[in-house]
DNA sequence: TTCCTAACTAACTCGTTGGTTGCTTGCGAT
DNA sequence: ATCGCAAGCAACCAACGAGTTAGTTAGGAA
C-alpha cells in the first residue's frame, strides 16, 4: 500500500491542498507548497485533478460533503442542530474558512449545494409550514439565521472576539439559548423602531 | 485641481485599490489593476502607499473608519442599530469584503480597530448592567450576536441565499424582530437539549 | 527668467508560479 | 522474461507581477 498507491497518492494531495486553500486561499495558495505537504509530485496534482482551480472546487465540494454527513439535519430541533453545527465548526476550522474563500473567490452555487440546502429548507416547511406567512421566517429565512448564529462568533471581528467568551461551550449554550427563544416566542407586531 | 494634485491623485488610488481588493483580496490584487483604474501611474502608488500590503491595510482602515462614521452606535437600542448597521451593509458590500478578506489574510485587529469595538462594549456594559451575570449574554457576545445577524443574509452561503428572501426591507425586518425578541424575552433556564 | 522641488512617467528587473515535457520505475498479466 | 501501462519524477519554461530606476514635466518662489 505504500509504493504506487494512486487511491492513497490523491488523498495526500487532497489533504495538502485541504490545508493550503484554507490557510491561503485559491490566490494565495502555491501548489509546489502542495505538492511538498502531500509528499507527492507537482506533475501529479495536474495528472489526478487537472489544475488549481479544479482542485480548488474539488476540495469544496469534498468538505461541503463532509459537513452535510457530519451533521445530520433535525428540521423538528433546530436548537440542537444548530449546536452540532457549532460544534462541527469549532471542530474543523479549516472547512469554515474554505467556505469564506469560496464564497470570496468563487461565487455561485454548484448543483450539489443546491440540492442539499433545498433538501433542508423543504424539511423544514413541511415540520413549520405556519412559516411562510408573511412578515414571517420562511423556512429559508429560518436557516439563514441559523447559520449565521451558528457561526457568529467565529465570524466576528478579531478585535470584537478578543472581548467576547472565548469558551466553546458557553457560545453554544447562548446559541442555543438564541434559537430556542427565536423559534419559541415570535414577536407579533411588526418590529417597532 | 485637474492636473498636478497629489490629494486627488491618492484620494483616487485610494478608491481603485478599494474596489480592486474588495473583488480580488489581498493575494489576487493586481497593482497594475490598480493603477490603471485610478489612472496613475504605478509608481505614484508606492510613493504614496509604501506597498501592496501597506496599501491594503489603509484601505482597511479607511473601511472602518467610515462605517464606524456612518453607523451611530446606541446602545440603549440595538434594533435600530442593527438595523441601520445592516442598511450599511447592504449599500457598501465593498466594505462587507473588505472585512471578509481581513479577516481571512490579515488576521489580528488594529488599534483603531480594538479601541471602536471596547468603546461599544463600555457603552453597552453601562446601559445593561445585568447583562454580565453568568450564563447571559456578556456585553460583548451581545455585539457578535447583533454582528452576525445584522450580516446573516450576506453572508449566508449562495445556494441558501437563493432560497431565502431577496427584499432587503424584509430582511431587515426579520434582524430587527429577532433583536427585539431575544433583548426582550430572555431564557431562564438553561438551553434544555 | 531661472531654479528648485514635487508630481508624474516609461521602461526595466528579477524572483515567482502555474503549468508542461520527456523520461524512469515498478507492477501485473501473458 | 518481457511487455504494456499506470505511477511517479526532475527539469524546464513562459508569463506574470511586485517593486525599482532614471528620467521628464509642471508650477511656484526668488
Amino acid at each position: 500500500m505504500a509504493p504506487r498507491d494512486a487511491e492513497a497518492t490523491r488523498r495526500r494531495i487532497l489533504d495538502a491542498a485541504l490545508a493550503e486553500f484554507a490557510t491561503h486561499g485559491l490566490a494565495g495558495a502555491r501548489v509546489d507548497r502542495i505538492a511538498v505537504t502531500a509528499k507527492a509530485n507537482k506533475q501529479l496534482i495536474y495528472a489526478y485533478y487537472g489544475n488549481k482551480d479544479q482542485l480548488f472546487d474539488t476540495v469544496v465540494e469534498h468538505a461541503f460533503q463532509h459537513a452535510h454527513d457530519a451533521v445530520p439535519f433535525t428540521p423538528d430541533d433546530l436548537v440542537s442542530y444548530a449546536a452540532t453545527l457549532f460544534d462541527y465548526l469549532v471542530e474543523h476550522p479549516d472547512h469554515l474558512r474554505i467556505h469564506e474563500w469560496r464564497r470570496l473567490e468563487r461565487p455561485g452555487a454548484t448543483e450539489l449545494e443546491r440540492q442539499l440546502f433545498n433538501e433542508k429548507v423543504d424539511d423544514l416547511a413541511e415540520v413549520q409550514p405556519n412559516y411562510g406567512k408573511k412578515g414571517r421566517f420562511s423556512p429559508a429565512d429560518v436557516m439563514v439565521i441559523v447559520v449565521a448564529l451558528a457561526s457568529a462568533w467565529a465570524l466576528a471581528p478579531a478585535a470584537l472576539r478578543d472581548l467576547a467568551t472565548h469558551d466553546p461551550k458557553q457560545q453554544r449554550s447562548l446559541i442555543a439559548g438564541s434559537i430556542h427563544v427565536l423559534t419559541h416566542y415570535r414577536q407579533d407586531s411588526d418590529t417597532a423602531r
